[in-house]
DNA sequence: GCCGTTTTCGGCCCGACTGTTTTCAGTCG
């Protein structure tokens, strides 16, 4: 997948440079729908041409002739003329700038013409000494604006791990909701969507008293900076690095601007372009027809006006889902309470701190049938792994704890390590007592692909799961060199589920990776691999990837009753 | 540059906000 991330920066590159150069806006908005296109393909672009040439590549939509070319230009000799061309005729540094706030194409070309600015310390500088602002169309305020942004952009430039603003919004909606005037409430942006990361929190409310509601929401506890304060709309920086923004709308367009905030672009981009082909107009103050609104009030009736079922917000990317609302076969969607257990956590035996009786107590709390307790193998020695004898009596003490329980039950489970060879860190005598193997590579040699491991892991029918299957974190490494696509066919064959595991620096599989292996019959597994009792409500970022990957409940083990999964296991290990 | 049950040409989502202007340009979401 290399090349896809590789083109779609190259295109998005071009797409501000020709912006800069002054191109046809559209034909600049054509380069960036590319890019966006391509980085979130879910197939590798190389495949595609290797498989069917540049008509292949013109059926991804957003590509089109002249794009394709220039793609198989690409593929074939590693090089791009065009892409050479448009780049050397801008300064490159320079225009890193345009992603900070207040920056756009014209405010870069004005100080590259008139003051001979090259790169962003040049621009810096003539920020500083007054010489930008002299310039035509640009004021004290507009300068002060950028100076701000710059500021903001150096501190907070990187995206957010949707787990780490999760209880921070939570917590904001909470205090909110409590208001008296506010009516109601609700996160929306890419966070509403359940992406994995996540830029600006966005929460929209409804109430009486927009100025007082304002006020309340820059004074809440966490605030270290107030960007803005208005009568409808309030801006905060949280625990230095959260930026945080709520609006108050009137009741009546509540629905409207849910939907219109809660994105994505491309998605309400097509919404809208159906819209006007039915002479309608949508924005997040309703649905219009001429000068009437004819809804907004909930999210339903924009999707109505257009003769479309409502669609999840984890769903809205247009990945296809406009059309699966059009003919009527959006999936029915995994729900968050749908999930009776978790499939991978981490008791005191190994790295964890919780006992298993904390674990029955916490799984009778969430309503649970069920959690696994996997802790690590033998070899994993920097996880305090369990040897056979410890293992054992693990097992032991787990059924013990069942017969008693009335309530949830224990799996006895293990996050077996994938050795160097492929074989498994326990013999088969020792994995036939467990009630659920989690199998996973834990180290790897650079450069190591580790394929061939994994694959013939799944070939021993006591695994039921392969944890983490690309080993990514997303706030620190990209995982080991793995064909996702092999492991996904290998899986298929061999009834093998692949794990949603759905700690929020993991979230892995990822939501492209998740539709894959759905729709090649691969059953998914979600497991928090929480180590202490802080960690379990991450199981709702693996449901909200589950839906981002189109899961319905039948694809995901954790909706079965606790029997259910006993027999499937069972069956696993004996029609392998 | 893309795209087509309104078009192979002529459209392309669209409104708010801000600041700099006296009617609009740039930027953002």
């Amino acid at each position: 997948m290399a090349a896809n991330k590789t083109l779609a920066q190259m295109f998005s590159k071009m797409a501000n440079a020709l912006e800069f150069l002054g191109e046809n806006p559209f034909k600049v908005g054509a380069y960036r729908k590319a890019s966006k296109v391509l980085e979130d393909y879910p197939e590798d672009v190389e495949e595609v041409y290797r498989r069917g040439g540049a008509e292949a590549l013109m059926r991804i939509p957003g590509i089109g002739e002249r794009i394709a070319k220039k793609i198989a230009e690409y593929l074939q000799t590693g090089k791009m003329r065009k892409y050479e061309e448009v780049i050397s005729q801008v300064p490159e540094g320079l225009l890193s700038l345009m992603e900070v706030q207040g920056i756009g194409p014209k405010t870069l070309k004005l100080a590259y013409d008139h003051l001979g600015v090259r790169t962003p310390e040049d621009f810096k500088r003539v920020l500083d000494d007054g010489s930008l602002e002299r310039l035509p169309g640009m004021g004290p305020k507009k300068v002060e604006n950028i100076k701000k942004g710059l500021e903001l952009f150096e501190k907070m430039s990187e995206r957010i791990p949707l787990g780490l603003a999760y209880p921070l919004v939570k917590e904001i909606v909470d205090a909110m909701v409590r208001l008296p005037w506010v009516e109601s409430i609700s996160a929306c942006g890419s966070f509403r969507r359940m992406k994995e990361t996540v830029g600006d929190l966005d929460i929209l409310c409804t109430g009486t008293n927009g100025p007082k509601i304002i006020e309340h929401f820059v004074n809440l506890p966490g605030v270290t900076r107030v960007l803005a304060q208005g009568d409808t709309k309030g801006s905060a920086i949280f625990q230095d690095r959260y930026q945080v923004d709520l609006r108050v709308v009137p009741r009546g367009a509540f629905g409207a601007a849910l939907q219109y905030f809660t994105g994505s672009k491309q998605h309400n981009i097509h919404l809208r372009t159906i819209a006007k082909g039915l002479g309608l107009k949508i924005s997040e103050y309703g649905v219009f027809r001429g000068e009437k609104k004819v809804g907004g009030e909930a999210e339903e009736d924009v999707y109505a006006a257009l003769g479309l079922l409502w669609i999840p917000p984890e769903l809205r990317e247009d990945w296809g889902e406009i059309e699966a609302s059009q003919s009527g076969r959006l999936p029915r969607l995994i729900d968050y309470k749908e999930v009776k257990g978790d499939l991978h956590v981490h008791s005191r035996y190994s790295d964890g701190t919780m006992t298993l009786e904390d674990l029955l107590r916490e799984a009778e709390s969430r309503g649970w049938q069920y959690i696994g307790v996997c802790d690590h193998s033998q070899s994993a020695k920097y996880a305090k792994g369990l040897d056979e004898k410890r293992l054992l009596e693990k097992i032991e003490e787990i059924r013990r704890l069942n017969q008693k329980s009335r309530g949830p039950k224990l799996l006895a489970g293990a996050e077996v390590d994938i050795l160097p060879d492929g074989s498994l860190d326990y013999p088969d005598e020792v994995l036939k007592k467990l009630d659920l193997v989690i199998a996973a590579i834990h180290s790897w040699k650079k450069e190591e692909d580790v394929t061939p491991r994994i694959l013939k892991a799944m070939e021993n029918p006591h695994v039921h799961i392969i944890a983490h299957p690309t080993g990514r974190l997303i706030s620190s490494r990209e995982g080991y060199r793995v064909d996702i696509d092999a492991l996904i066919e290998r899986a298929s064959e061999t009834g093998t589920a692949l794990e949603i595991n759905a700690y929020y620096d993991r979230l892995d599989l990822n939501d492209i990776n998740i539709r894959k292996a759905k729709s090649k019959g691969v059953k998914l597994a979600i497991g928090t691999d929480a180590h202490n009792l802080g960690q379990l409500w991450m199981i709702d970022l693996g449901v909200g990837v589950a839906r981002r990957g189109w899961c319905e409940p039948e694809d995901v083990l954790n909706t079965m009753d606790y029997e259910e999964l006993i027999r499937w296991t069972r069956e696993k290990t004996r029609s392998s």
